[in-house]
Order: structure tokens, then C-alpha cells, then sequence
DNA sequence: TTATATGCAAAGCTTTTGCGCTGGC
DNA sequence: GCCAGCGCAAAAGCTTTGCATATAA
């Protein structure tokens, strides 16, 4: 257990939103100054493999990733501004593992993430 | 209308999987050898953006492309083989409407990808 | 001490782009 | 002849990796 991994891992707990490696790198560095991205990718691949890390991909080229410790949930994305909401389906949750079933599959795994913009914006004009 | 672009229309028309960038471009070889995958590139963006491409990614780091041209539909990834299933499944496309709605969005597009293995599997011997 | 982890820089992969040339119309 | 489109190669953006060094146990 290094300094490093120390500070990825606390980052990653303090954070709420879903950070990509670069804002992990980021916010790490302000605590350690003795840190690279190169440990970031490499100790988000361990977390990852470890199940400790949601890797997800939403769009925009690089990797977000998220802590798994509450209950399982989706992602609605908010195209014009990247805000990311999360929510939970128990239907859809159940749906999915039905339509695997009947396709002869055992569901491992899902990736389900929505995108929408805002009604009745605030902001209008 | 140039000859590069034809064969690449053709290619996808005589597709029914979901290629990527680097398959349309050596297929399209085959058929018409001077092509570039750079001509590949750029003719899949404007066949996205003309509405004509669906461009999903499944999760192996390139994107890939299939034809617009059937009823809606998503997919399940055999993560065992990399064979995608497509189906459909009215009630989660309701859910996920429902869903968007109740948390104030107006719902552009969605991503669902359920990834399984097959059950059953003849060569277990 | 010794195996493991790190930093740095280079490289890998997919995708995009600058530029001079080609070829439809 | 013009100009959109092409090929080529370089570059961009994210991620991985080789290697020498540093550090935890």
C-alpha cells in the first residue's frame, strides 16, 4: 500500500460525481504532489478489476469511473450541459434480465444509460 | 458521388453485422482497391450525421456502425464469442421514456447494451 | 533485502486532419 | 476548369507499457 494508491483511493471515495482518470490524476496531485497519470490508469485498472470501480463510457472518448458501493443504478446524461443524474428502474432491471433469458442468455452484465434534455428550462430566456 | 463512396454505401447495405471503421475499409477493398481508411472515416461520419448510420460502442475500444433502416432495436453482446443479438422490447422503451420524464428530461436517445453468456452450451460435453 | 510500485517517456490504437493531387461534373 | 473528395502521412487524444529507480514490508 503505497502514498499513492492511498490518495487515488480517497479521492475516489471523496468524489460524487464520476470522475475520468485525467480528473482523478487532477485531483490527486493536489494532495500528493508525487504522483503520475500513468499510476492513476494503473491503479483504476486494479480497482476496476478488483470490483471496486464502475468503468463507463459516456460518450465523449475517455473512460468515467465510479465507486460501487450503493445500490446498482442507470444514468441519464444531459446532453446540452454533461450533467450525469442517476436512477434506478426495478422494471427495466427485471425487463432485461427476462429479454436475456429468452435470448438463452444469463445476464453478466449491462450497460443502459440514457439522454435527454431538460423541459421547461429555467433559464429560457 | 464518387466511386469510394459507392462502394462503402454497398458495403453496408450487404452487412448485417456491425462492423467497424477498419472492417467497412477491407471490405470495401476487396471490392474497390483504391481506398483509404482515412475516405472510411470520413464517409461514416457523414453517413452518421445524414442520419443514416447508428454508430454504438460495444465496449472493445472502436466504434461500430450498422444501417438505420429497421425498427429501432438494442443489442446483447455475447461476451464470451463478441456476437451481438439484437432485440427489441416495447415495455423498457416505455420505461425508459417514463424514466427520462419523471426526472424533468426530455428523452434524444438512450444506450443499451446487455452483456451475457449463453446458457446451456452444447460443447460442454 | 527483495519484490512490488512508481515516474517518465515512448509507444499503441483508434480517429481526425493538413495538404497537395485527382477526378466528377 | 473547379472544387469536392481523395490518399498519404502526420497528429491528436486516451491509455498502456518498458525500463530504471524508489519504496513498502
Amino acid at each position: 500500500m503505497t502514498s499513492q494508491r492511498r490518495v487515488i483511493v480517497q479521492v475516489l471515495a471523496e468524489s460524487d460525481d464520476h470522475p475520468a482518470a485525467e480528473d482523478v490524476y487532477r485531483r490527486a496531485s493536489r494532495i500528493e504532489g508525487r504522483i503520475s497519470l500513468a499510476t492513476v490508469y494503473r491503479t483504476m485498472r486494479l480497482l476496476e478489476e478488483a470490483g471496486i470501480l464502475e468503468k463507463h463510457d459516456f460518450g465523449d472518448g475517455r473512460a468515467r469511473y465510479e465507486e460501487i458501493q450503493r445500490a446498482h443504478h442507470d444514468h441519464l446524461i444531459d446532453v446540452d450541459t454533461g450533467e450525469v443524474i442517476e436512477f434506478v428502474n426495478e422494471e427495466i432491471e427485471d425487463l432485461q434480465e427476462t429479454v436475456a433469458r429468452e435470448l438463452g442468455y444469463r445476464l453478466t452484465g449491462h450497460r443502459h444509460e440514457l439522454y435527454g434534455t431538460r423541459i421547461n428550462k429555467p433559464e429560457q430566456d
